[in-house]
RNA sequence: CGGGGAGUGGCGCAGUCCGGUAGCGCGCCUGGUUUGGGACCAGGAGGUCGCAGGUUCGAAUCCUGUCUCCCCGACCA
């Protein structure tokens, strides 16, 4: 005990002595030293000023310039603000490092995330970026996610990747942890650098290669057990991005090739974001795109009629018909061509209607999809712009669910020049799958109560996930439970793009002249604005504010740059985004004292100089 | 991978069509004058014009190849 106790009378003395230093240079030097040589003493000596990462800072030694204009490779608020306040710097495309300033709202970031990660019962853990791929091999994601997979070899020539995700080791980890039902539910999270080769990086921070993530993995025994450890993650979600300042919003989400049951993401509306989602202004039903359900017109039942040919010279499309044969395009039959994994694969779906092809992907289980190209579609021997279910062979072929229940259509004959009028499903022709895979569109109806559905962009922050058993099938996640019997695990998973939030808090809180951080994540408290040191006392003023901000345990960035005009330190301190912003200046003395404003503020107020903290304090309260 | 655009000093750009040895604004350095919303004067540093070949007496500029970055699409557990 007394050793520690010495050990803090010696820090603390240590800390004394620099704050000591800190005035006397410029308490006694700063104000009437020739400038030049106050320039050199300032880079002679800087200041060591605290602890790693708490520190307060100095302008005239920040790491990191602000920029006039936004590289020409920005084009949205968030890039263009990090770039010009120098928070981030891309080395390649897609790869990005973080300055002083922007890591350290990362780490809040992070924090926030711990603390809501912590409070739902989450355990943190960090697993390995350097996977072997065999570890792939076997849960068959070698193949379905080849391309994304930043591979190399070791000096032995095994084969290794750049983890892009964690559930292949994260199943590892649990099958060498757990062999009982007792040690379940389980959760663990981290906050790890993920690896991507994304085909096309893009949006500064939204789409990168090399990505901060928090991704957490949930355990259970059994589905009730799975239900409770998503919503546990849920509602950490939602606290994280409200303590973010990101109104994001959950909506359901498509659980891609992997199947699982639920799935939402968290996103943030706004025009930049490359997500779009479907809502429903009068239910609250929100999806992503891929995901969501639309009620499609139903039509009234009608008598079949026969079947007839119809020349339709130089009509290829559904537009063509709908003005050639004066029919509603609800009362024609769209064929759509694709190759699934080397497949092709032929597509019906009413023609007021369009295919959504993640959910044609998912009927599919297909890995590679895409419209079948001029040379597939010749060598299928399909008649674009007349082609038919009616008489087709040699391909699978998949309808909407819209289709059988709407009687008399007008389509294809496979013959060019010829459309086929009345055909109707299950007299003339026949699927092998009939499933929902029609795209909603704004004004659609909502499939939950009929009202009318708008589209909007947005930013995807966070994905939550039920996964089930897929990974515990694949790579052997057993449990034993009450009856002693090995049982697969079931998963969730859930995901935070740390730089996408980073980005995504940007985007949510600027204007026209920078960046307005949320308090709690702001790099710094108070912005102090020293202006006019030339004149007597002013510089002693704004150090005395400084040292007044440090000991009432604000974290102050403190603008001490001997050049520069107010309007430049005005403007830096807009772009830069502190909640406060504290100005020292012969006029504020004058007016007497120091000069408060919060950054979403126009005017700022006096106050006595000895008062500037407490002011902060006033400034930042709720 | 398909389509489009761009690589000239830290940032933004001109010069390229029509070949003659690189320029502007901001930023940076030195000195001086300034000081409340991106000041002014004077002087200065900094660029193998993405890279490699080729044509030419001579290439930022013309030709060929290649690399990189950005945008749209494809892709995105």
């Amino acid at each position: 005990m007394d050793d520690e106790d010495a050990v803090v009378r010696r820090v603390s003395k240590q800390f004394e002595g620099r704050r000591h230093r800190t005035l006397l240079w410029f308490g006694h030097g700063g104000g009437t030293a020739a400038r030049g040589q106050r320039a050199v003493t300032l880079r002679a000596r800087p200041i060591p000023c605290g602890p790693h990462g708490g520190s307060p800072m100095r302008m005239s030694r920040l790491f990191g310039k602000t920029l006039r204009n936004a590289p020409s490779d920005a084009d949205t608020a968030n890039h263009q603000l990090m770039l010009r306040a120098a928070l981030v710097q891309q080395l390649a495309a897609g790869v990005y490092s973080y300055l002083p300033m922007g890591w350290s709202v990362i780490r809040k970031i992070e924090q926030i995330i711990r603390e809501e990660m912590d409070r739902a019962g989450g355990q943190e853990v960090s697993m390995p970026a350097i996977q072997p791929a065999e570890l792939w091999d076997a849960s068959g994601r070698m193949e379905t996610m080849g391309d994304v997979l930043f591979k190399l070899q070791d000096r032995r020539e095994r084969e290794m990747i750049l983890g892009p995700t964690h559930e292949e080791v994260v199943v590892d980890l649990f099958k060498k942890q757990v062999q009982s039902y007792r040690d379940m539910p389980l959760m663990v999270y981290q906050i790890q650098t993920k690896f991507r080769d994304e085909a096309r990086p893009r949006g500064g921070l939204m789409r990168v290669r090399e990505f901060t993530m928090k991704d957490a993995y949930s355990f259970d025994a059994d589905w009730d057990g799975l239900d409770a450890s998503y919503i546990a993650a849920r509602d950490a979600y939602v606290r994280i991005f409200e303590r973010c300042g990101i109104p994001a919003i959950a909506v359901q989400a498509d659980s891609g090739a992997i199947g699982g049951k639920d799935s939402e993401e968290f996103i943030y509306l706004t025009e930049v974001g490359e997500d779009t989602v479907l809502l429903c202004e009068t239910c609250g039903y929100a999806a992503n795109e891929e995901k969501a359900d639309h009620k499609k017109r139903e039509l009234p039942d009608a008598e079949p009629l026969p079947l007839e040919e119809v020349a339709t010279p130089g009509q290829k499309t559904i537009d063509d018909l709908v003005k050639f044969l004066g029919v509603p395009h609800h009362g024609t039959l769209k064929a759509v061509f694709y190759e699934a994994d080397g497949a092709p694969v032929f597509v019906a779906i009413r023609g007021d209607l369009d295919v959504n092809e993640a959910k044609l992907r998912n009927t599919l289980k297909a890995v590679a999809l895409a419209p079948l190209d001029d040379d597939g579609v010749r060598k299928h021997g399909l008649v674009a712009g007349s082609a038919s279910p009616v008489g087709l062979s040699g391909m699978r072929v998949i309808a909407d669910d819209s289709v059988p229940g709407s009687r008399n259509l007008v389509a294809g004959a496979n013959k060019p020049d010829v459309h086929y009028r009345n055909v109707n499903y299950g007299r003339d022709w026949q699927a092998d799958v009939v499933t929902d895979i029609s795209r909603a569109r704004a004004g659609d109806a909502c499939a939950r109560c009929g009202g009318t559905l708008q589209t909007k962009r947005g930013m995807e922050m966070g994905h939550v996930f039920k996964l089930g058993t897929v990974y515990t099938d694949r790579l052997d996640g057993r449990f034993a439970d009450e009856a002693g019997e090995l049982k697969p695990a079931i998963m969730g998973c859930y995901g935070i793009g740390v730089g996408r939030v980073f980005a995504g808090v940007i985007e949510a809180n600027h204007d026209e002249r920078g960046i307005i951080w949320p308090p709690n994540l702001a790099p710094y408290d108070v912005h102090l604005v020293g202006l006019g040191f030339d004149k007597p006392g002013v510089r002693e003023s704004a150090e005395q504010v400084y040292q007044q901000l440090q000991d009432a345990g604000y974290k102050a960035l403190y603008d001490d740059r001997e050049e520069g005009s107010a309007g430049v330190k005005f403007n830096d301190a807009d772009l830069l985004g502190m909640p406060v912003r504290v100005t020292v200046s012969p006029r504020s003395i004058e007016n007497g004292g120091a000069e408060v404003k919060r950054r979403t503020e126009k005017d700022a107020k006096v106050v006595p100089l000895g008062e500037a903290a407490a002011a902060v304090r006033d400034a930042l309260a709720p």
